[in-house]
DNA sequence: TCTATTATTAAACAATTATTAAAATGACGG
DNA sequence: CCGTCATTTTAATAATTGTTTAATAATAGA
């Protein structure tokens, strides 16, 4: 279970253009993921600013990283998505995940 | 569907903590919702600081208002959070709502 | 109409964020 | 060790965002 915090911080993470793009592709990548440079080059951005984005994703628990050789591969990890779609359906969306329905009138 | 875009902004929407909350409480108000005042009152913020969140939530769609007497009352609307949900977990989440399975290697 | 109530807008400011360029770190092969 | 490659960090800057205060609409009731 993630806290309203930690959903704020995935939310904020994922709420940039080049960062949604960056998870979509590492989504895509599966497991292995994907060396920084080429993700960096596939995106057309900067290693710097790349470095950057990286660092919001991963400090939302959205990405892992490990070192193969020279190179840091990135990779998705879904347990945070998973929470933070959890969290949406249950508290903003009455509990009704595909047709989130008339919830309960409490005002 | 939505879009990308629309997509990014939904999610900077609901990025910030006030706003994360009023869109809460909003869902479980129902479709009546909630008076602004009271909202703000509710929320200890100031009137003028909760007209711009709503004014950011509405942009996003993800919010409706309707003028009764001297109240506007703001509503939640699930017809964004259902497509924001959507994209997540089609785009984001390799397709697999509860338990975002092993993707696909395409790297 | 005058006044009180409810909400929005505008202006000002502080704080945060995204981007770029330059310097620094760390890893490998010779 | 050196030099090079891959990435990160730092510093500087522009742009955006969140908050406050004051001013402005819009509505209702005396």
């Amino acid at each position: 279970m993630l806290t309203s915090t930690q959903v704020v911080e995935a939310l904020s993470a994922l709420a940039q253009h080049t960062r949604l793009e960056i998870y979509r592709l590492l989504v895509a990548c599966g497991p292995e993921g994907m060396a920084a440079g080429k993700l960096a080059e596939r995106m057309k951005v900067s290693p710097a600013n790349m470095s950057f984005h990286f660092k919001a994703l991963s400090h939302a628990g959205l990405i892992t990283s490990r070192q193969e050789g020279r190179f840091v591969y990135y990779a998705a990890n879904f347990t945070v998505m998973n929470g933070m779609l959890a969290y949406l359906t249950e508290n903003c969306c009455a509990g009704n995940p595909q047709d989130c329905a008339i919830p309960s009138q409490k005002c």
